[in-house]
DNA sequence: AAAGCCACCAACCGCCGGCAG
DNA sequence: TCTGCCGGCGGTTGGTGGCTT
């Protein structure tokens, strides 16, 4: 198998990336987008392989990630899809807007398991320990398959593959139920259970999964194929990034194919979360226009900076990664900080998506409520046309819990406006201009370092 | 105060599959 | 069909800071 050919080169630099190249990298792919990685380090000035500047890209310099610990419901979700997918990170982040495989992956080694552990519950299997145990003395072999999840999601990935494109429901479930028999665990019937309370009040949904690897099977049904690279680019960074070439790699793959509405409200069914929050915050159809984009155009159209409440004044942009670089001093410089002082976070509007979701979900209902539907109607990206609401009954269904006919309409003009009025496709123009009060706290470090790394804000 | 341990995280490594020549 | 390149993925490692003893 051939290697790299990078690989073979001595003289790059290995190891953290300095600010400086960062600077670089960024202010190359902002230019340029990748194109062919290996050749971004030459074009770039670095003395990095092509493969370093990629990961650097993708788990630390990309716009629309979302930093900060990850919350509650994150981590049940990974939890829950983990169980689905086993060890494929790639895919678990495609489920979790603003997520690394990389994150996740240390998430799941250094945390999760352990919490589960705590909990009586195999990390491997998703299994209670104590069955497992007794498993692993009649059969050891088959309490260390780690391959079990994967062998699952393998023939149910390729069953939504192949079912992608029929209509969601009922089809696709039976197909599925053939090949899935229900597990008992601790996590199925709390998501279960909580999933039927949800689905009590006889709401829009669509479906009715009946276990929790039904919610995540109907979840990726209503994605688009893997791999299809689609209209779905990050618009807000449109301008300046040439986006045709500019693949987003598992950026592409989770804009694409993350499906907000449905995943937001099927997870927060599994945290019991009150019906309401569900049913008339979020349509629980998720758009078919607005699947492939809909996160990813958020994004790119209102990209925000905020900070952590307990510390809105902190700097800065990549606190954790600079700590040997932000004072300007080596390594050994003890007035360097640390991340665990606070950060301030470079967000896309998806991440403040979630976050105001999550906040309803731990009841704090009282300001971010208006602003998320603001965020949920307004974000809609420039393709979604307003007239796709009136083509497509679900979606006005779904949107019209949230909003009156008028100042749906009204708002996805505006919105759609403020899009195709900017005809480079950027960002509009002055963010803070234009919503001066939503983004009360950026910090001006970071105003700075994104004017310079994208020049136009 | 120092040493040891632990947790976290960024980055590297090796492999695989797709694709073009 | 073969070969090499490339992007992508998952496992692993190494560095750092914080906590404990």
């Amino acid at each position: 198998m051939g290697r790299h050919s990078c690989c073979y080169k001595q003289k790059l630099r290995k190891g953290l990336w300095s600010p400086e190249e960062d600077e670089k990298l960024l202010g190359h792919i902002t230019r340029y987008g990748h194109g062919c990685w290996s050749s971004v380090p030459k074009q770039a000035g670095l003395q990095r392989c092509g493969k370093s500047c990629r990961l650097r890209w993708i788990n630390y310099l990309r716009p629309d990630l979302k930093r900060g610990t990850f919350s509650q419901l994150e981590e049940n979700l990974i939890i829950e899809l983990h169980e689905v997918l086993g060890n494929r990170w790639s895919q678990i982040a495609a489920q979790l807007p603003g997520r690394t495989d990389n994150e996740i992956k240390n998430l799941w080694n250094s945390c999760l398991k352990k919490k589960l552990r705590q909990r009586g519950i195999d990390p491997v299997t998703h299994k209670p320990l104590s069955e497992v145990e007794d498993g692993e003395d009649k059969n050891p072999a088959a309490s260390r398959n780690q391959d079990k999840a994967s062998a699952v999601s393998n023939s149910e990935l390729n069953l939504l593959k192949a079912d992608h494109s029929e209509p969601l429901g009922a089809n696709i479930r039976e197909k599925r139920s053939s090949s899935i028999s229900p597990r008992g665990n601790q996590l199925e019937r709390e998501s279960t259970s909580s999933f039927h309370a949800m689905n009590g009040n006889g709401g829009n949904n669509l479906m009715a999964p009946t276990s929790n690897r039904d919610l995540f099977l109907d979840r990726f049904t209503a994605f688009p194929h893997e791999g299809s690279t689609s209209s779905c680019q990050p618009s807000g960074f449109g301008g300046h990034f040439p986006l045709q070439q500019l693949n987003y790699a598992s950026n592409a793959r989770l804009a694409t194919n993350s499906a907000p509405s449905i995943w937001l409200s099927q997870t927060s069914k599994s945290l019991g979360m009150n019906c309401e929050f569900s049913s008339t915050v979020i349509p629980s159809i998720p758009p078919p226009a607005v699947t492939s984009s809909f996160l990813s155009s958020s994004m790119g159209y209102k990209p925000s900076i905020t900070a952590p409440p307990d510390n809105p004044s902190l700097p800065s942009f990549a606190t954790t990664s600079y700590r040997l670089w932000e004072t300007g001093a080596p390594s050994n410089n003890s007035n360097s900080s640390t991340g665990s002082s606070g950060r301030t976070e470079l967000q896309n509007s998806s991440s403040l998506f979630e976050n105001a979701i999550f906040s309803w979900g731990l009841g704090d209902c009282s300001s971010t409520e208006k602003e998320a539907q603001n965020h949920l109607i307004g974000s809609q990206p420039e393709d979604i046309k307003w007239h796709e609401y009136l083509q497509n009954p679900l979606l006005m269904a779904a949107a019209l819990q949230n909003q009156n006919q008028q100042s749906l309409y009204s708002e996805i003009k505006t919105e759609t406006h403020l899009l195709t009025g900017n005809s480079s496709g950027m960002w509009p123009h002055n963010q803070q201009e234009q919503e001066p009060s939503q983004n009360p706290d950026i910090c001006p470090k970071d105003m700075q370092r994104i004017t310079a790394s994208y020049g136009y804000i």
